[in-house]
DNA sequence: AAAAAATTTTAATGACGATTAAAATAATGC
DNA sequence: GCATTATTTTAATCGTCATTAAAATTTTTT
């Protein structure tokens, strides 16, 4: 009867917790889809079988919605990057398990992360926290990337503009990929090794052997 | 840079084209800046001493400022790619130019490029038209990939799947810079390189050399 | 099976920003 | 300076969702 639920409504309600996680990859396919302003409640809701106003059960509002959604997709990243680095090696092979820790999961069953497209419209609270993980996950990935260049596996390079174009590169999967499965695979092979060898044929690249 | 007459006022009046120019500018700002849902027309107005109704003399509405946002930042990368294909040479070098055209008109004077990240909510015939723009780019990229395949320059891969790659980096960085001169620097500088060398140093790459 | 709690719906309400029309001002041509 | 056209503003209006409250239903508990 109580119609005022929170985030942490009821701490150990794993039943709760399912089924708001499937609303979160319910929005996080529309936001992807549709873009933010093009997707209503209603749209959500219809994917679950649910009204619009349901939703209200789960989340506060619209713009915690969008926050929870951000945060699922920052966990997702944090996660990859925890395994790859457990795993250890040098720094490329730990870029490379990475990038294909967190591509797998994001063309995945555990369905799509949100495009985080709009952190600026969330309420000041929420955009400094998503903001945080985000500057914390590049700044671990750069990291890496440092150490991979202290170990020699990769080449000398600006690191904080190499973390850019890499994460660039990730953070658009989702606005291109929809959930074609042989896409996936191709995803899942090709990504990891583009983006650390590059394009250039081996006599092309400019670099000096060692 | 062709733009379409829209609000069809006067097909010759430069006057008018300079000034909706400056709006389409300001609009990309605020759109890469706050989202699109978080920038209301008041926001793109305010940028140009205007008031949001006068925003109508140029443009129909809002979905129409967008869509004219789009076609600009379609032509901008088409220009690129055009410069580059006419400067010629291999593949791996006409790929290198056009990152480095397109980039340095993303990160420079002419001011920003908008992210296309609400093209679903654009109303179906310019949401086609500006899908159609993009897929004719990404074909023309792709193809020149190929040439480089073909001609040694460029290491054999999945054409598709590195276009995407490279793409998602370029699309994504109006959405981390906001007008740094250092920082626009480094990027020319270091964006070609990294997209099509790679991370890899040159006895990590995992290539073998003919 | 009754009671309590959890979940969802129905039916309003309300806010915010896009949009419009008419009036006002500025610019231009004669 | 006068007339015409271009540009901008003022002052509403209008629609679209998000949001809410209360009621209805389903599920769980005892």
């Amino acid at each position: 009867m109580q119609s005022r639920p929170s985030p942490a409504k009821r701490p150990g309600d794993t039943r709760f917790q399912l089924k708001r996680d499937r609303m979160l990859r319910a929005a996080a396919r529309c936001f992807n889809l549709k873009g933010y302003s093009g997707t209503s409640l209603k749209d959500v809701a219809d994917i679950l079988g649910l009204t619009d106003a349901a939703l209200y059960y789960y989340v506060r509002n619209k713009e915690e919605l969008v926050y929870l959604c951000y945060i699922r997709a920052a966990d997702v990243g944090r996660d990859a990057m925890q395994r790859a680095s457990e795993e250890g090696g040098n720094g490329l092979e730990i870029v490379r398990s990475y990038l294909r820790y967190h591509i797998e999961y994001m063309v995945g069953e555990q369905g799509p992360v949100a495009i985080m497209s709009e952190i600026p419209s969330l309420k000041p609270q929420h955009r400094d926290e998503v903001l945080e993980l985000s500057r914390a996950h590049s700044a671990r990935f750069e990291s890496v990337l440092q150490q991979g260049i202290s170990d020699g596996s990769i080449a000398e390079c600006d690191v904080r503009m190499t973390g850019n174009a890499i994460m660039g590169s990730l953070n658009w999967i989702p606005k291109w990929f929809h959930g074609d499965e042989q896409m996936a695979e191709r995803i899942v092979d090709e990504f990891p090794r583009i983006l650390s060898s590059g394009l250039a044929a081996a006599d092309f690249s400019g670099r000096q052997p060692r």
